[in-house]
DNA sequence: TGCATCATATCGAGCCTCTATATATCGTGG
DNA sequence: CCACGATATATAGAGGCTCGATATGATGCA
């Protein structure tokens, strides 16, 4: 159970980036991985993939720190699958995520159209 | 002279961030390196602050990809700069990231608002 | 003379994503 | 009936990029 820092830093935009898709995602309903994996990919029209060897390394890591929680369900011959949930802890992390991206985002773009002086 | 893109993707964040910032800075005036990072830090209120061994090999990049050039102003004995100015390629490639920054950031504030259906 | 600041440079460590590979089931087409 | 693609999860190794540490050297101030 890792301190996790909801700090979105210039050097940590990819991972946090990852992390807030990953948990919105999960926030709009549970699901397991495969499938967040493909939700992400729909509904950013193919512009945002998780390549499988990302996806299941951030949902372990997630889980182990407790934001999300899996639940190995045996559906009999249909193999068997991890439905992951949003936590009560992961839903403030996530609203932390959202501030903390959004203060970001607002000195960066102004930064970014500032004019010459 | 890599071919450099400014397609700005999840897993090229940090790096587009890093360059959109040092490119801007030096749109609004040639300056060297040291001054750009004072320039960046005290722009965004001390939130984004290049450590001296990330911003260096950066700028060897931009200027080997032809986007920046530096030129050596030897100052006496107050020591030698190196003074740093866009580049046509890099307007071109700065406006080129603006754009990429742009529709990114708008799919991903879409997808992280997005209620649950 | 010693210390902080200015100024540039590079190397190794560490973190994170990607590619490739492995395993297993299911449905479909040849 | 078998091969292949899709579904589904997992991990190890490679590579890229930032960071911390370290080095060099000049200037100005106490």
């Amino acid at each position: 159970m890792t301190e996790r820092d909801p700090a979105v830093e210039p050097q940590s935009l990819t991972k946090h980036f990852n992390e807030a898709l990953i948990l919105s995602s999960l926030e709009r309903g549970p699901k397991h991985g495969y499938q967040l994996a493909l939700d992400i990919e729909e509904g950013s029209g193919g512009r945002f993939g998780f390549k499988h060897g990302t996806l299941y390394p951030i949902l372990h890591k997630l889980e182990g720190d407790g934001l999300i929680a899996g639940e190995w369900t045996d559906e009999g011959q249909r193999g068997k699958r991890k439905r992951y949930r949003l936590t009560q802890p992961g839903v403030r992390y996530l609203e932390a995520l959202r501030v903390s991206w959004g203060t970001l985002l607002e000195r960066f773009t102004h930064l970014m159209e500032e004019e010459r002086s």
